[in-house]
DNA sequence: CAGTGGTCTAGACCACATT
DNA sequence: ATGTGGTCTAGACCACTGT
């Protein structure tokens, strides 16, 4: 395992933030004295400072130093690019998954434009269901690319999709488009879901992308209304 | 106005791919060739590069180059923390803002909690709706500490809050918690907005911080269900 | 092999906040 | 005046990709 000395210093300050160790509203050792403490350079501990400022653990304000954040108050972004499983696992609820869909089909017009397909492109169809704390809620629809996921099974999508392609392929998910509109509740959502009488459904797209830039899936997941929430920590661009 | 190298790099590649004068999926020159051409170090060019793969701009590949994405398939995120007028500019939709309260008031209970904000605290409500080509579709709700901003009129709601923070009051907005969810219509949406007859609609909830970590804004913009689209850009796992 | 980006260093100068 | 973070430099070594 390739170690960075930048990563492993915000780790280990987003731990000792996350812990309560370093309190809110207060400030860290200046870089000065942090590059001392760890024996690097300045600019590889503000390569670390900078990762937790974007990551909404700190705040750098020139002449004074680096605030810490209250996290609590932000109740952790899962906004990024986490799987399920991940997700699931950060909010520590009773989850369960189901697979009713899954097999190769042949690019339609709809996949084509989604996935920069051509006709002869082959296309995992996985469509699975979350229950969280007993109740359907979610209905993710995945279409993988066959060109790089040359074998899926059904094993795999009970479990976790993105754990397959990253440990077991060694492929690398680099980065995402994600866009999220409201539809209308479809048959499908009703027949997988436990919609009671909404009408519509939030649906997140998402366009993913392998480190080499190819885009290999697209997938909607359709949340019900009541239990949709997301949650970001946007900078401002000045 | 202070000039930064790597700001200006980052511009300058950035209006070059956006123009289309640097072509999707061809690389850039490499950072040392950059580095000749600027007239700088290679790490002033990294800082640019850095900043352009955090917005989808590019994608750097190890021991090939920095590729330029399709922008065009990424239909631009606007999902940082931008006021209305900043957006409705970029969208370049005929846009109209009415005033519809406007006031100082006391912090209640939900404003306490809200803005860590105390019982003497005096707050600025704002609620204003916004009409985009010709349908009032979104209502914005502003709660301001007095505390930070000790004068406001109507005229500068009218216009744009932000501008008159940042420009005139030479405060700096920094960043924000945001929150998505669905909820349903109030009487105040519908009296306000051309709800049609949505039962639902999405709330964005903004916690937004100075420079120096004071929250001095809650902002919830409550946009109506078939008129909301949130685009973001987000990559995996630093 | 040569060329690419990724990490890291030691030092410099600047702008800002506090004393 | 001192200490803080912000920018920038010139160079080093590494890991990865292509030929």
């Amino acid at each position: 395992m390739k170690v960075n000395k930048f990563k492993v210093i915000f780790q280990e300050i987003a731990n000792q933030i996350k812990s309560g160790d370093l309190e809110p509203n207060k400030t860290l050792p200046s870089e000065h004295e942090l590059a001392e403490q760890y024996g690097t350079s300045r600019e590889t501990i503000r390569k670390a400072l900078t990762l937790l400022a974007q990551n909404g653990f700190i705040q750098k304000i020139k002449g004074k130093g680096s605030v810490v954040l209250d996290m609590r108050k932000m109740s952790f972004p899962v906004s990024g690019l986490v799987s399920f499983k991940e997700l699931a696992k950060n909010l520590g609820k009773a989850s369960k998954t189901r697979v009713h869909e899954f097999g190769l089909i042949k690019a339609d017009a709809f996949l084509k434009q989604q996935l920069n397909a051509s006709s002869k492109d082959e296309i995992w169809k996985v469509v699975r269901s979350r229950e969280i704390d007993g109740e359907k809620i979610i209905l993710d629809k995945d279409f993988l690319m066959k060109k790089y996921i040359p074998l899926l099974t059904k094993e795999v999508c009970e479990n976790s999709i993105y754990e397959y392609i990253e440990q077991d392929l060694g492929l690398k998910i680099s980065f995402a488009k994600k866009e999220i509109v409201v539809e209308e509740c479809t048959d499908e959502d009703r027949g997988y879901l436990d919609i009671d009488d909404f009408q519509h459904i939030v649906v997140v797209k998402n366009y993913v992308y392998l480190d080499d830039t190819s885009l290999f899936q697209y997938t909607e997941s359709r949340h019900r209304l009541d239990k949709f929430r997301f949650v970001d920590f946007a900078r401002r661009g000045h």
